[in-house]
DNA sequence: ATTACTGCAAAGCATTTGCAGACTG
DNA sequence: CAGTCTGCAAATGCTTTGCAGTAAT
């Protein structure tokens, strides 16, 4: 496991599964459900119990260091570090691989839902498809 | 439980647990999960397991006759007729009650995942908010 | 030293599966 | 009658919770 880089959240106190937990999610390229983070750390030396990462991951949740989200109709839950930035996520319907998209299609969407009277706060976005790597028709 | 009014799906055998499911979900003014269908048909006479509703609903899907969803990360599944149409749904986070979307605000949205080469087949929209009845500032 | 954290086991919830008897076409 | 459904029970997969020993400040 590679060292800590990231600032520590302020008002945790630090010990080692939780420094585990962000370490893997910093060197991580995409989102990462519970067990994907169980497994990147179990290669080291330090083993780090399901139930404990999902009450970490909640914590940093909590503490808006991890931004938690799903996918594809009724998956894994998958987590990745809070960037603070409006985020939308395209899926692989081959692969599964999840890629972020950079520009939000909802933009300039001016909420509407006309005669019901919904107050629209926020919105989430998915698009299906397939990656570079499944593409047939590229 | 009223009577079916429903065209029959082609090629399914009709059954009274059959009929029971395609019966609460024409009568359902939204979207119901497996859990809500079984307790609109407790109601009544007969009881249908849940393991054989999500049965039913697994072959109602692929038959094409009723669209599964999930809305609100990782809640359960919800179930509804298929009217062939482009659909989104409001979801209000106080009550939890979900709102079809009549207008699609990715109509004019021409997907490019830029440098990824993201092939896009399909998109899901998600709004979150409050509904006319939670609403504390209407 | 206190309080919070974690290993571990076991429970919880939505959903799926196995099987034998019941029902449909 | 043959093959498909369904009641029922038990398993599954992800996630949560309880508890007592361990570690952090």
């Amino acid at each position: 496991m590679k060292e800590i880089q990231t600032v520590w959240p302020v008002g945790v106190k630090k010990t080692k599964p939780r420094a585990c937990v962000l370490s893997v999610l910093e060197h991580a390229e995409s989102p990462l459900s519970a067990m994907d983070i169980y497994s990147r750390i179990e290669k080291d030396t330090s083993t780090v119990w399901l139930s404990t990462i999902y009450r970490i991951l909640e914590l940093f949740v909590e503490k808006g260091v991890v931004v938690k989200t799903t996918v594809m109709n009724n998956e894994m839950a998958i987590y990745e570090l809070n960037h603070y930035q409006h985020k939308h996520y395209a899926v692989c319907v081959s692969c599964r691989k999840i890629v972020a998209m950079n520009n939000c299609p909802m933009e300039k969407f001016v909420p509407k839902l006309a005669d019901n009277g919904f107050h629209v706060l926020g919105h989430k976005v998915e698009m299906y498809g397939y990656c570079k790597e499944c593409d047939p028709n590229p």
